[in-house]
DNA sequence: TGGCATAATCATCAAATCGTCATATTCCGC
DNA sequence: GCGGAATATGACGATTTGATGATTATGCCA
């Protein structure tokens, strides 16, 4: 599953068609549904990574889908945004008592929502944190950094990423199709020669640093990250 | 921010005065509050240097404010002691479960708790020393002033504290959003834009001492503080 | 109430990056 | 060596992103 899935839980429809618009312009996968009980059913499947509610539904309140989500040990963890038609500090209170980790009243711009959802995600999602290191490659993914021997190597964000899976992952062979899902993400629509160029550009960045030959060609399949086989020349 | 605030969060009006006088006697800067869902929401804005969590609150109990608080990486990192009634075994298990960091039994002597809460900070590191140094780069957080070699450097709060988190973080880049998060406070919504306005004040401010350099961009992500790669011209 | 200093937003320009294509070049089996 | 398939490479236009100055807003203090 993607790490940006969205479950919306509006009876509106107006808003919540406009909502589902909005989030997916911003790059978030929408799952949407009009109760709570509906959101609970379909929590019994894979887990999104973050529920938004609205405090006002039908049959079980907002309220008290959030209670429930906080109980059961499968759900507690997942991060809650509340809707919230007004501003009204007891509301506030209660949901926070409710374990709401955000709320947001209405009227809010979708950007903001955005927004507060995306710091969510980044604030609880996996730090993913530290420094990668193959050969004499250094690779930090906290400072977003590359280095050999300690010299700053300049990539771009795409090489980086492409970089990072590749080192997480020294002598694999991924086929361009692999790489375009987990560095392009998946449902991107790119040429597969595309990774040849990013290939290139890589190679091109680790030359001066006599690394290029670190990123192998696995012909008929694809490329794959060698811990650098010293050569003697 | 000082390097000595304290965030209370005691229900008990009496106590909270006696302990917010005594504190500020101890030499610590006090805010105090009476609920969880309050100090989360001053959580939101500038981090004190530690937080002191009644067992019993109204709402949302202490611990589980101490899980919540654990939980949230811009929080995570905040030494917690929490004031309890009961000496129970139990609870102090669950207490440092929840990643506590200190444990003070009621009834306790204002003198102890400040001892602790002194240790602590100590421990924890970077309070206590108000001056940070990277590179050739110096910024008193008690004095709140900056200086290059000595030679002071005039910069708006804004990047005073922008430049504070940098320099607490050397070589780890920060996006917009954590960046807003961290300097501006939660909650607070301003365009993302405004962070490279700042960050151009600030490289513009250390400029004439050639320090502008330090502030690096990373492309696609935000911006990292560099220990000055020493330039050869 | 006016100045100041600082903040935030916006518009615009410049630069980096991206994806694709066209054209080499290399590799491999025969 | 030949031919075809696969990969490498350079160039180009489009898009995205960051830098920067102008403009307006905000808060503070005399």
């Amino acid at each position: 599953m993607a790490t940006n899935c969205v479950l919306l839980v509006e009876d509106e429809t107006d808003i919540r068609e406009m909502l589902t618009f909005s989030l997916e312009r911003g790059g978030l996968e929408v799952v949407s549904t009009e109760t709570a009980e509906d959101a609970l059913r379909i929590l019994d499947g894979p887990l999104p990574n973050i529920v938004i509610i609205d405090w006002m539904l039908p049959g079980m309140s907002g309220i008290d889908l959030a209670r429930r989500l906080r109980r059961d040990p499968i759900t507690s963890d997942l991060p809650l945004v509340m809707l919230t038609a007004r501003g009204e500090e007891s509301d506030k209170l209660k949901s926070f008592d409710a374990g709401i980790d955000d709320y947001v009243t209405k009227p809010f711009s979708p950007k903001e929502l955005i927004a507060r959802i995306k710091a969510l995600l980044r604030r609880t999602g996996t730090p993913e944190d530290g420094v990668l290191t193959v050969g004499q490659l250094t690779l930090d993914t906290r400072g977003h950094q590359v280095t050999v021997n300690g010299d700053q190597v300049h990539v771009g964000p795409t090489e980086f990423r492409l970089l990072e899976l590749l080192m997480r992952n020294p002598n694999r062979a991924f086929d361009r199709t692999q790489l375009l899902d987990r560095v392009w993400g998946r449902n991107v629509y790119v040429e597969e020669r595309t990774v040849d160029v990013h290939v290139l550009r890589l190679r091109k960045a680790l030359m001066p640093f006599g690394m290029d030959k670190a990123v192998e060609t696995v012909r008929g399949i694809g490329y794959r990250l060698s811990p650098v086989p010293v050569l003697v020349s």
